[in-house]
RNA sequence: GCCGGGAUGGUGAAACUGGUAAACACAGCGGACUUAAAAUCCGCCGGCAUAACAGCCUUACGGGUUCAAGUCCCGUUCCCGGCACCA
């Protein structure tokens, strides 16, 4: 049963570790395939990008699905558990321009690595089924893909607003962009128009939003967060016409708030709405400041927050219902690529439209009222936007009406002028897939002069991408290579120009989870994928929220309507995790650039109540700023290697305290102390493991039944809660529960071998999922492999025996007034009278009972008394 | 700015459907064992007050509902995530 290597009585995880591993590995224990026989799991972890090694947020998130992977394979399940590479990306760009090595060779270096590094921490995975998604085997399938979205029109091109950086001739993602310049060059950058491909994903809009409801395994804040996005909002289209040398015009706009155009005083468009440039030729004010409005970055969350200007471009349109003249201005805060670049100003009844009225001047006519509030052009009040109990005034004929009654009435007017009608709206604009990168996936498409936008055959496919080239940081790589871009038409035969923008990597992942089904299909899915679909777990970081778990979910339903799957949605559960955070130290140079250092290189002081007062580089002993606890990024150079807490104390060691310090949906703060507890634990598995196999199971005859009812109460105690928490995803508290079985066992007589083994092979069970090499090598080595006729990995979950928790006496407590003041004691099915009654009679209550009379009594069954006096 | 989330002892956290606040740990303090150290084991460990008990207070802050609120409702502060080209 044993050899002489394991009898060691020391715990070394090193070498428990590799002898799981190895076994693992010898019996190809984790690699699964399709059997009808049994309810099938499909485990997903969200695939990691390479970046070089594993950070915490990886250990943190494949420790989970683990857990939850293993805990369903002990319960019957046939699991696949997954591993791939989201190997596209930029970063592999900007480490080919520093260090001057090709991102091809720079990434499959990476996935080497942190393959290893997965291994080494003991996940079940399958990896027979690994993929990346840099492979061409793996993207020519969603080339495949494209060219036929592409004809179904679910691809199309239009113009899109991109951050130009002017020195570096490059675009740049809106991470690049620091304080409005780019991040190599420090020029300030300037949003440029260009044609890109668009993923329709709109079409769904409807679709995607009604389905969030009938996502029960989602949790309810990530739903809320994608129907927000989503943005369904009902409301009324209408144009304000004009006429301008002498052609009569439109001005269309879009308003949820249809019952306050008789307060519209002015409108704004955007800097690049044609409105807008036609009069800027002929006032030079107006052209300089939709020049100031090209420079900047295109991201919402700085257009939103930068100060509101505007211009006025001295044309008018006329008020649709009234007729009146109603000025047009420039606005930088309206966007042209979100519904019409126009919008309608109410100063009255918006706060931001109320704010630039201020500002330039502009009049604010209140159309709004509410009973016992009175409207002040002074100050905004919140009540200024209500919808609910105001009424029009002065709105000519719609005064008294009501919101809704109101937007009704206006919306039949302007639709008898053929100037509106009612429209639903969404926020969720298309998704514009067109990267000008080199590293990602080539769009399969041949621009030629006579033939227009070709799609590349599938005969043709894959359109590889060059591996060795190089990159200057400047311009786009591809675009520079003929050898790539120039090609042959393929309808007409005649020279013609190759497509050198590449896929934005959100399209790799909105699919890789199929292609696990199937990893070695000709075609990019088959039967297998409808097997394995949908996921029945997800895992990933809260930070996918939206855009990821969107795109996926879009993705399944166009392929569904490409009749390649049949269902539409891609995750039935989803278990968002906390993100591993840690402090956060710098110092600030003259030029207000800051200098991160790690928390590993900073010694930090701390007051007698253990908190920190003060911060120094270890190197040079000089203060640091301590700053805020942040999400562990290479930015703020606040990661901790997780490698090196593996290398001190073992793959189980790092598994179990990382799910033991918070629970999965909560933030992680990572601190050094706590690992140490969690090896002290699992050091007492082992020796306790050792006392079962020198003492107990020598003693031990299998006639014998288990003695200590007490402890035995205790024990099933904790298995319960612990499955209660299980099935919660609650996995924190699991390992409590373990702790709290050892702690149990530890007290049992010795001679009580019967509830050592019963109790043991319940913790080793509940235990295995987190730290499963120990646990795989108690349980052999004790025998249970044998007993249960099962190695631990295939050993059957505990359940509680229902004899155990019975119980004939409980304790209850009584309170007075709610206030806790004594206990009693009562046999388990007393009635509600009997309970009354000893709780009256009680000694800890006497002395608040004298002289007082009871005026209520409540009884919660099996919990307390309240007395109230 | 907008959307979503969070805040409980020195620290990480627990508290099931509104019913004993602080389980299980970490750190700290005291003790046992040891020539000594490490390891291990035992005890104490929210605050005020007290010789000790009794008692009073305590779940970010301010209100409210309830016999009873960490939990439900209203308002506020601070922190975190996302905001469409980071992944």
């Amino acid at each position: 049963m044993t050899s002489a290597s394991h009898t060691d009585h020391k715990y070394d995880p090193a070498a428990v570790e590799a002898r799981a591993q190895s076994h693992w590995q010898q019996t190809r224990a984790f690699e699964v395939r399709e059997d009808s026989a049994r309810p099938k799991y499909y485990c997903l972890s969200m695939l990691p990008y390479p970046s070089g090694k594993l950070h915490m947020g990886h250990v943190r998130n494949y420790t989970i699905g683990d857990v939850l992977a293993r805990s369903r394979r002990m319960r019957g399940y046939n699991v696949l558990q997954p591993m791939g590479w989201d190997a596209f990306g930029m970063p592999a760009e900007n480490a080919a321009i520093q260090h001057n090595v090709a991102p091809a060779k720079w990434t499959r270096e990476n996935i080497a690595y942190m393959k290893g590094q997965l291994q080494r921490l003991g996940f079940a995975l399958d990896w027979s089924r690994e993929i990346a998604t840099c492979d061409a085997d793996y993207y020519r399938h969603e080339q495949w893909l494209f060219t036929r979205l592409l004809e179904k029109g679910l691809i199309y091109k239009k113009k899109g607003v991109v951050n130009w950086d002017p020195i570096d001739e490059t675009v740049l993602a809106n991470e690049q962009v620091i304080d409005g310049r780019g991040w190599r060059s420090g020029a300030v950058v300037e949003k440029r128009e260009i044609a890109m491909y668009y993923m329709k994903i709109t079409a769904y809009a409807e679709e995607l939003l009604a389905a969030l409801d009938e996502l029960p395994g989602w949790p309810q804040q990530v739903r809320t967060m994608q129907k927000n996005w989503i943005g369904k909002s009902e409301g009324v289209r209408f144009a304000f016409p004009y006429e301008l040398d002498g052609e009569a015009g439109q001005l269309w706009v879009f308003t949820t708030r249809a019952d306050t155009i008789m307060g519209a005083t002015f409108v704004a468009v955007a800097a690049e709405h044609p409105l807008a440039l036609r009069a800027a030729q002929s006032n030079p004010q107006l052209a300089a400041f939709i020049e100031e409005c090209r420079q900047g970055s295109v991201a919402e969350a700085d257009m939103e927050t930068m100060e509101k200007k505007g211009v006025a471009t001295g044309l008018f349109v006329r008020h649709p219902l009234t007729n009146e003249p109603v000025p047009v201005w420039v606005g930088n805060y309206v966007l042209m690529g979100y519904g019409e670049g126009a919008v309608m100003a109410v100063p009255a009844h918006d706060e931001r439209d109320f704010a630039f009225a201020k500002k330039y001047n502009l009049p604010i006519r209140q159309v709004i009222a509410k009973d016992g509030e009175t409207f002040s052009t002074d100050a905004w009040q919140p009540w200024y936007a209500d919808k609910e109990n105001v009424h029009c005034v002065h709105s000519g004929k719609y005064d008294g009406l009501a919101h809704e009654a109101a937007i009704d009435a206006i919306a039949a007017d302007l639709a008898a002028q053929g100037l509106g009608e009612k429209k639903v709206q969404f926020r969720l604009r298309d998704w514009g897939i067109s990267r000008q990168r080199y590293w990602g996936c080539p769009i399969p498409v041949i621009h030629c002069e006579a033939c227009g936008d070709v799609p590349v055959p599938d005969a043709d496919l894959p359109v590889r991408l060059p591996e060795n080239v190089e990159l200057t940081g400047r311009g786009s790589p591809l675009a520079k290579m003929p050898e790539f871009y120039e090609c042959t038409c393929p309808r007409c035969g005649k020279p013609a120009r190759r497509e050198t923008d590449t896929l934005d990597t959100f399209v790799e992942s909105s699919w890789y989870f199929l292609r696990y089904a199937c990893p070695d299909a000709a075609t990019m899915v088959d039967a297998r994928a409808q097997y394995w679909s949908p996921v029945d777990q997800y895992i990933g970081g809260i930070e996918h929220a939206i855009l990821h778990l969107l795109y996926a979910r879009f993705f399944t339903r166009a392929m569904r309507d490409c009749g390649l799957l049949e269902h539409a949605e891609p995750f039935t559960r989803l278990l968002t995790q906390g993100m591993v955070v840690a402090e956060t130290y710098y110092r600030e140079q003259k030029n207000g650039k800051k200098d991160w250092f790690n928390p590993a290189d900073i010694d930090v002081t701390r007051d007698e109540k253990g908190r920190i007062t003060a911060a120094h580089l270890r190197q040079d002993g000089q203060p640091v700023v301590i700053g805020n606890t942040e999400k562990m990024s290479k930015s703020k150079n606040n990661g901790v290697d997780p490698q090196a807490l593996i290398d001190q104390y073992g793959a189980d060691t790092a598994r179990f305290f990382i799910i033991f310090a918070a629970p999965p949906e909560q933030q992680l703060e990572w601190s050094d102390s706590g690992v140490e507890g969690a090896y002290r634990f699992l050091r007492r598995v082992w020796n306790y493991g050792q006392k079962m196999r020198a003492e107990i199971l020598p003693a031990h005859t299998d006639s014998a039944a288990p003695q200590d009812a007490a402890l035995r109460f205790e024990l099933h105690t904790h298995l319960k809660q612990a499955n209660h928490d299980l099935e919660k995803m609650q996995l924190n508290t699991v390992a409590s529960a373990t702790m709290k079985m050892l702690n149990v066992l530890e007290k049992a007589p010795a001679a009580d071998t019967a509830l050592h083994l019963e109790g043991f092979s319940i913790l080793l069970r509940v235990l295995s999922p987190i730290a499963p090499h120990l646990c795989h090598a108690l349980w052999q080595d004790c025998g249970f492999a044998e007993r249960h006729h099962a190695e631990l990995a295939d050993a059957a979950w505990p359940q509680p025996d229902s004899a155990a928790l019975a119980r004939n006496r409980i304790e209850m407590m009584i309170q007075v007034n709610g206030k806790l003041r004594g206990k009693f004691e009562v046999a388990a099915d007393a009635s509600r009278e009997d309970i009354e009654a000893a709780a009256l009679a009680a000694e800890s209550v006497q002395g608040f009972l004298a002289g007082a009379t009871v005026r209520k009594v409540i009884v919660v069954p099996g919990r307390l008394v309240n007395l109230v006096i």
